[in-house]
DNA sequence: AATGAATGAGTTTTCATTCAT
DNA sequence: TATGAATGAAAACTCATTCAT
C-alpha cells in the first residue's frame, strides 16, 4: 500500500546518512497521511525499513522527528522557489510562473499540504520561533514584492498590492484544493483527484489571480 | 481554559437531549482542536460533564460520534446560508453577502475549518456517500449558479463562471486563512489572529473575488 | 516466591478501596525489594492481582504510587510510635521501650528500611517539602525531648542530650543492621538474619544506647 | 554537573589502563548515585569519556563492572584502615582514631555508603562468597579485637566487648547518617549536609561510642 | 584498542471500550 | 438513564548488548 524504502545499498551495510534520509522520508509520508498524533512510530520505522530504535537514536523522539520533517519540507519548497529565478522574467510571466509552480508543487507533493495543516493544528508550536524559517520567508516576501513593484512600474499590475496578502491568496487557491480534495469530491459528487479536474482547476487559479493583479 | 458545559438543568436529573447536546458540543470542540485521532474520549466526556459511558450509550463509539459532529456541522452552515435569502438580492449584492457570510462564519466558528480538514485527512471516509450531504450541496450549487446567471444577464458578472469552481475559490480564500493561521503567523512573523488583521483580510478576499467576477 | 494478594472478597466484585490497598501493599514490597527504578509496574500489578491499568487509574503513574507508598510507610511507623504512650512511663523505661520498638518494628517491617534508603538515593525528592511529614516528626522530636527532660530532671539521664542527635543514633543502630544485613553477613561470614543473631543485636543496641544516656 | 574524566593523556592514543581506570571511576559514581538497576551504561561511558563498547571490551557486562567497582571500593577502605597503624597507638587513642577515620572516610567518599547499601538490595549476591573479602574482614576483626583486649587489660575499656558487634555499631553511627542524610534533612527540616552539622555529628558519634566503651 | 551504528527485548504509559450496578 | 471500576491492546520509549569496521 504505502511506498517502501528502496533496498539498502548493498555495498554499505552501515550508512547513517542513508538511514536518516530513509527515516525522514518515511516520517514525512506517515505524518502527512496521519498527522502527528495519528502517525505510528512503528510504521515509520517499517516504512523506512530500519530498526525502530534508530529513530530514537537519530532523532530523539517522535516529536523531534516531526520537527525535522517540517523543517526539511519548508526548506525544500522554498529552495525550489528560489531556483525559479523569477527576477529574470518580466513581471507578468514571473507571477504566472510562481502561481504555476505553487500549484504544481502541491500536485506533486501533496504531503506538504497535509503537513502544514497538521502543524497548524498544533498552533504552529513546532515551527514558531524558528529564525531560519522567518528568514526564508522574508526572502520570499521580498521576491514577490519585487515582482509586484516591477509590474506596477510597467503598468501591468494594479497598484498597492500587499505581497503577503497576495501570497496568502495564491496559496489559498492552491492549498485548499488539495487540503480538502476528498471532502469537496464527496459533497459535490465530483472526482477532483482526476487529472482533468486538476488541470481545469489549475487554469482557474491562474485566471483568478490574474484577474486581481490586473484589475 | 477550555470552555465547559453549563450547569445541568437542576430540575431534570435525567435529560437525554441535554446530555446528547452536551456531548456533541464537547466533541465538536475536541475533534476540531485535535482531530479524530488526537481527540480523547475522556476529554470529551469531561468537557461535556457527563459520564464517559454515556458517550457510548448514545453514540456507539468515538468514530460514530465524529460522524454525528461532522454531519451537524455541515447542516448548520448550510442552514445558515439558506437563511441569507440570496435570491432576493441583486446579484452583486448577493455574491458579496455570500462571501462575507462565508468569511464571517469561519471567523466565528473556526472549529468548522479544522473539522473539514481533519475529515479530509481520512479521505472523507465519514461523509462520503451521504445522500443528505450531496443534496445539501446540490442546492448550494444551484443557488450560486442562479446568482451568477442573473449577474451575467445583468452584465455585472463575466460570463461562463463555473459555480463550483467559484465556490471552491471563495472557500479557499476564506478557509485557508484560518486553517493555516498559526503557521502563517509564524513564518511571516505577523499576528494574523488579531482583529485588525482579520478585517484587513476580509476586505482583501472581497476585492479578490470581485476582481474575478467582474473581469 | 513473592507473597501474593489474598483472593478478592467474593461478595464484592468491584471494590476500589480493596483494590487500592492491594496495589499499595504490592507496591510497598516491590519498591522495597527493588527500589523505584528496579521495581516493575507489571510485577506490582501481578502481585496485587489487579489489572495493571488500575494502577494508573488510581495512582497516575509509577512515581506517584511510590510517593503514596512512602507516605503511608512513614505514617504507619509514626502512628505506631504514638501508640506507645511513652509519656506515661518513667523516662528510662520510656526510652528503652522506644529503642525496642524501633528495633522490633524494623525486624517485622524490613521493607521500611529499604524504602527510606531508596528514597535517599533520590535525594529525598519525593518526601522533601511535605508539610505532613515534617509535622509528624516535630511531634516525634518533642516526644523524645520530653522523655529526656524528665530523665535529666530525675537524674537518670545525662544532661544536654539533643533529641534529634539521639534519635538519629538510635535509628542508626537499628536501621543499619537491616540495611546492610546481607553485606555484613557476607564479609563477616556470619548469618545475621538468624533469630539468635538478631536478638543478640537487639540487646547490644539497648546496652549501647543506655551507656550513652547514663554516661 | 557531574564530574568528568580528565582529558585523556594526549601522547597516548591507546591506553588500556587509563581507560579502565576511567570506566571504574565513572561506574563507581554512577552506581553509587543510581544503584545497579538505576545506573545507565550509556552514562557511565559518557562520564568516562570513552566509547561504550570499551566497557564491554574490558568488563564484559554491566554487572561485572559493578562487581569490579564493589571490590575496588572495599579494598580501598580496608587498605586505608590498615595504614592507620592502630596497633602502635594506646587503645583509647587507637579506637578514637578508628572511629574518626570511619566517619571521615565516608564524609569524603560518600559513594561508598550508597554502594554497600545497593549491594545489600541485591542480598549481597555480588560479594557473597568472595574469599578475598572475608580475609580482609577477618584482619579487620582481629585488629579491633586486639585494641579491645589491650584496652580491657589496661582498664580503659569495659570487658567482654564483641569486636564485630562494636564494629557494626560504629559503622551504623557513621554510615546511617550518610545513607539517610537527605531523608533525615527532609523530615527534620535541617540541612544535615552542611559542614557544621557534619562536624557536630562527628563529635556526637565519638562521644556515643566512648560512652559505651568506658561504661 | 577503539568507534559509532544497529538491534531486540522489555518497560512505562495511553486509550478506546466494556462491565457491573 | 447514569456511574465508576475494570480491561486488553497498542503505543512511545528505554536500555543493555552486539555488530562491523
Amino acid at each position: 500500500m504505502a511506498q517502501r524504502a528502496k533496498n539498502r545499498p548493498s555495498d554499505v551495510q552501515r550508512n547513517p546518512e542513508w538511514t536518516k534520509a530513509q527515516l525522514l522520508e518515511a516520517a514525512r509520508l506517515e505524518f502527512s497521511e496521519n498527522g502527528l498524533s495519528g502517525a505510528r512510530v512503528n510504521d515509520i520505522a517499517e516504512r523506512a525499513r530500519v530498526n525502530k530504535q534508530l529513530l530514537y537514536y537519530y532523532f530523539g523522539d517522535k516529536e523531534s522527528l516531526y520537527v525535522a520533517v517540517l523543517k526539511q519540507a519548508y526548506e525544500e519548497i522554498r529552495a525550489r522557489e528560489e531556483e525559479l529565478n523569477l527576477t529574470e522574467l518580466p513581471p507578468a510571466a514571473a507571477m504566472n510562473r510562481f502561481i504555476e509552480f505553487t500549484f504544481d508543487y502541491l500536485t506533486d507533493n501533496r504531503y506538504f499540504v497535509a503537513l502544514l495543516i497538521d502543524e497548524n493544528f498544533h498552533k504552529a508550536r513546532h515551527v514558531r520561533g524558528s529564525r531560519d524559517l522567518q528568514d526564508m520567508h522574508t526572502r520570499l516576501r521580498k521576491s514577490i514584492g519585487g515582482i509586484l513593484a516591477r509590474g506596477e512600474r510597467d503598468g501591468v499590475f494594479r497598484a498597492d498590492i500587499d505581497p503577503i496578502e497576495l501570497y496568502i491568496s495564491i496559496a489559498s487557491l492552491c492549498y485548499f484544493y488539495y487540503s480538502n480534495i476528498h471532502t469537496l469530491s464527496a459533497i459535490f459528487g465530483r472526482g477532483l483527484s482526476e487529472r482533468s479536474e486538476i488541470s481545469r482547476r489549475r487554469q482557474h487559479v491562474i485566471d483568478f489571480v490574474n484577474a486581481y493583479l490586473k484589475a
